[in-house]
DNA sequence: AAAAAAATTGTGTGCGTACACATTTTTGTT
DNA sequence: AACAAAAATGTGTACGCACACAATTTTTTT
């Protein structure tokens, strides 16, 4: 039913009904009324063509991530991105993309000062540096900007939405697939690996959940040991070979993306340690299909960065509601299922 | 760039513009090259909005799957659908359902009548009963309708796409999960359930598969046993339980949604055996939640459904080009990670 | 009660495309 | 060369909505 047949049914003027529907006053509490109810009851629907045809309008989305290598984690949510940009760049979605250097506060200063400078009309934020994320959630805030956070929640912003994983629980996940194979009584080195100062609020959670499973839900005695690599330090490859190859280690759990680097020692150093990880990227590969990494969880980050622009098509071109909070599965990764997984993100 | 503003700058009317990108005929070979580098050059993208509006249009599109009582397993793809149509029906998509009951022949062959006389754009169709898909699946050829597959290939059949998931290795991922906790020289079970003498394509392949994983990936000497139960059978549950209560099995394999009812006849035997099933359907879920179930395979049959409605929203509506062939992930689902794949399927 | 102001309602145009129909140009025929 | 037929090109309208502006009705002021 079109605004025309409406405007007939109540015996007023398109431009009448027109001014119910966008609210936009100067239409007595009478008619209103009467119009309110015939919406209602044909439960009208504006045709999205003709809606989009007349508005004739584009909004811009800026991006703010990490910069990364090819490879490398980061480049997974942005390739969902583009992917979603594909679908819904017909309705009038731009994005422009915003990398900063995960080691410099400067860089993520002066990229969130860019931001707003575009003034977009929304924002997709990876808050990997905290104080300063939540500081440009707040002047977002102030400029009616609305943003979708990814990948890890923060805490205190009234955002769009949050896509993104629990983990806390990843980490639990992880050691329930480690314990099953590792004998009663075991050792299990938890291995982080760094390159800066910065506080990674997702690895910490992660190892908390990693060792509250190992204390709630089993009943061995294991023996737990965290080994921190900072790769800033040029011997850090001799650190975690030394770190590995300690005596009586059954299993290894990195709760990062980096495990790749664990798994090359593992494979150098012909150690046939349990191992698990984090992410399904492609410098997993190899180190899944040859069985050195045992099991990886993958957090689907583009379907993140897809979901993301989705959100913003639905909010700002189609006009409807989104969840507030998405919480994406957890997937467990391994030889046997990860050439489905590796199709996935390559899809259109 | 518009059509207008393309013939301007090829000097002739929209009217040739026009009969050029839809190739009406009637164009000189010299105008029409001339237009077609101009579109190539400025990379034409015609407004979608506008097309849409002129269009003004709908496509029905037919979807054949079995019928479902609530909670089994053929109802996750329909919800799929369901939650495709919210998104996309806006775009003049219409769905029509027709439910056959998947141990009666004939009723699938009514419905597939039905689907041909409704002279749909399209067709979700799934193929559970094989040589009358097929049938249909000409006949459908014949009449120029495009038609997606979903859950298992069918063969011989020139369809829009596939979108499902392969079988065999969903039995080698199963055989993974189950062989890595039993000890060596176990005895694992492979229980088949069915309700009728229809063969069930997927189920062999999955018992392949398994069986495949056994034999070539391990070396262990396990000790398979196949168990069918028919449920027309009175006394299946005896049988089920009989089965489950012989000596010295170690785990057993369910290659079906049916895993609860052997949960349920371990939970009442008070059995510690460890267990593997297909399909995160709603009667699987306490099963997992309480360690009943230690691992079910999943295979998205909602996004199995979302994916099939959109191709037809890219393919009918955008003209887009589609995948022939999409498998989507094997995904592993264990009490741990459960609740996220829940999340999911409940999503908008 | 007339004029002015305010509130309410109506009308027209443009958005870019598809398609039917009208007009012009070219080609072929005598 | 004159005409008809065919080919090529141009024009106009509809699609449903948003928004600017015009017209009308009601209320307030003098």
């Amino acid at each position: 039913m079109t605004i025309k047949e409406i405007a007939k049914k109540a015996n007023v003027s398109l431009g009448t009904v027109d001014r119910v529907l966008h609210d936009r006053g100067k239409v007595s509490r009478k008619t209103k009324e009467k119009i309110l109810a015939i919406l209602e009851e044909v439960n009208y629907q504006p045709n999205v063509y003709a809606r989009g045809l007349a508005l004739n309008k584009s909004f811009i989305v800026a991006v703010l991530v990490p910069d990364f290598e090819e490879g490398e984690y980061w480049e997974v949510p942005s390739l969902g991105i583009k992917k979603a940009l594909k679908n819904l760049g017909q309705f009038g979605l731009k994005v422009h993309f915003l990398y900063f250097d995960q080691n410099s506060v400067k860089s993520f200063i002066e990229r969130a000062a860019e931001v707003l400078e575009l003034k977009p009309d929304g924002v997709i934020l990876a808050p990997v540096i905290d104080y300063e994320a939540t500081k440009l959630c707040f002047k977002l805030k102030a400029e009616d900007i609305p943003f979708t956070i990814i990948d890890s929640k923060i805490r205190g912003c009234d955002h769009l939405s949050f896509i993104g994983q629990d983990s806390f629980q990843s980490g639990r996940l992880a050691a329930k697939l480690l314990v099953s194979s590792v004998s009663k009584n075991g050792k299990v080195l938890i291995i982080s690996i760094k390159n800066n100062e910065n506080h990674n609020r997702t690895l910490h959670r992660r190892i908390e959940g990693f060792k509250d499973f190992t204390l709630q839900d089993i009943n061995q005695d294991l023996i737990l040991e965290e080994v921190n690599i900072d790769q800033r330090n040029t011997e850090w490859q001799s650190y975690l070979e030394e770190a590995c190859s300690a005596k009586d280690v059954d299993g290894i759990y990195v709760p990062s993306s980096k495990v790749h680097f664990v798994a090359e020692t593992l494979y150098n150093q012909k150690l046939s340690i349990k191992l698990v990880g984090n992410d399904l990227i492609s410098k997993n590969y190899k180190y899944l299909e040859s069985g050195v990494i045992d099991y990886v969880i993958g957090q689907r980050p583009e379907t993140q960065g897809y979901m993301a622009l989705e959100n913003f098509y639905k909010s700002l071109v189609a006009k409807q509601e989104v969840k507030k909070s998405i919480f994406l599965p957890l997937d467990i990764i391994t030889k046997e299922n990860l050439m489905y997984y590796k199709s996935q993100i390559e899809l259109p």
